[in-house]
DNA sequence: GTGGTCTAGACCACT
DNA sequence: GTGGTCTAGACCACC
């Protein structure tokens, strides 16, 4: 349920914030669903507990989840403003990485190539227009 | 030119690379065109010039540019013979990309006129779509 | 087990860096072992910190170790991913060098002689003539 | 006849002295023969003659040549301890480049597939075994 | 405690 | 004058 990469060089808790963010707007986690503890958690990964907490209060910062004293943490209702804020983002870099791409010489095939199998991949999720 | 963040959390030699890669793609800088000294540079941006010298340093290795002692920092011709590998890794880096905005709910048509505006901005570089 | 000479016309972190991709091509350092800290070796060696760093880094780059922010630096596992352009570049080089060792008439036996000395001292990592 | 890189991070005083080290020891350039001047060099190649000064400097103290005021500069002749001292430097070259492809995991065939390329590329030079 | 970034200032090698 | 290396010492982020 979660690939944490120990060797990449991003930090931990932003790898746990990244990969809880995924699962909350594909609503594997649905709103209002508790979170695992922060002890229980720590436990399955083998990672030290601040780490988790760390990763919780970012998420709640974000607006993703919140917490409730004594009680735990959960899934905040769906928000319009996550989803665009986040889309912006990606498309930007997505851009970035099409010019970086352009510039080393893609070809209009191979740039096709990869659309399809993203879409092949994921099976819709984006309109299409004909095929 | 440069719009350096001195608070942002990403640190200021990558800032300069992925503004420096920016002004290569673009052409804004031309293939063997000289780059400002490293102590020029670091003047005028009011930076130490040993953090001038991470990021030429940097865009070295990812082959953007070439460095010659006691002569400057010159941009890299764009098809070289690196280009292979490194055409791969962002194709790979792309097809994340990709997955994440399609399960965002990116529509064809957004997608569509982000490769516009990249193809746009850039001019040709890809084989294009009808000529 | 550092032989560095400061006088020398190679940088130190250079020097630094040859050693330590020696002892980790000749499993003196295993998978996974950790480095000694930036810190550590500086004092140890009477040297910049910082000097330190840019050999880990180099070494990080080159995909010999992966360092952790608050944790240390570690040997990386031998067969990465990347591993196949690595060993490409090497092909090449050793094609260069045995041109060269040619050239000055390097004999056969001489030079099965090198490679049974390297297969000695490695161990194996190579499949082997007869067994 | 000079292929000087430019572009490369190896100064270009010694390029020109490997390349001319090179060209003496397969006696392109034969024992007394004249090397072209200074300037005339430095014309050709459209290089600063202080750094063509540089290398026959260099070539002189390594024993390769003999200047000769108002004359010029001649190669030297042969001399065994020359190549014998090369050959050494090579082959602990060899033997390191070796162990890291060794370390990457060449297989005994790609090996010998790279040695039968370059002894078909110089065409002996190596004593053969059988073929 | 660990790695990573940055500064200020020095020195060297190369053109 | 150029890039490149090194030091000394500071501060930050992470675990």
């Amino acid at each position: 349920m979660f690939e944490l990469d120990i060797r990449s060089r991003k930090p931990i808790y932003e790898q746990l914030v990244e990969r809880l963010k995924e699962l909350i707007i594909t609503e594997v986690l649905k709103t209002d669903e508790q979170l695992p503890s922060v002890r229980t958690l720590a436990q399955q990964l083998t990672i030290n507990p601040n780490t988790i907490q760390k990763a919780y209060r970012e998420l709640e910062i974000q607006g993703y989840i919140y917490s409730i004293k004594g009680k735990g943490s959960f899934v905040s209702p769906a928000n319009d403003s996550q989803n665009t804020e986040k889309l912006l983002k990606v498309k930007n870099d997505l851009m970035k990485l099409l010019s970086e791409a352009m510039y080393l010489g893609i070809t209009a095939d191979e740039l096709i190539e990869v659309i399809k199998e993203v879409h092949a991949s994921i099976g819709g999720g984006i309109e299409n227009d004909q095929n």
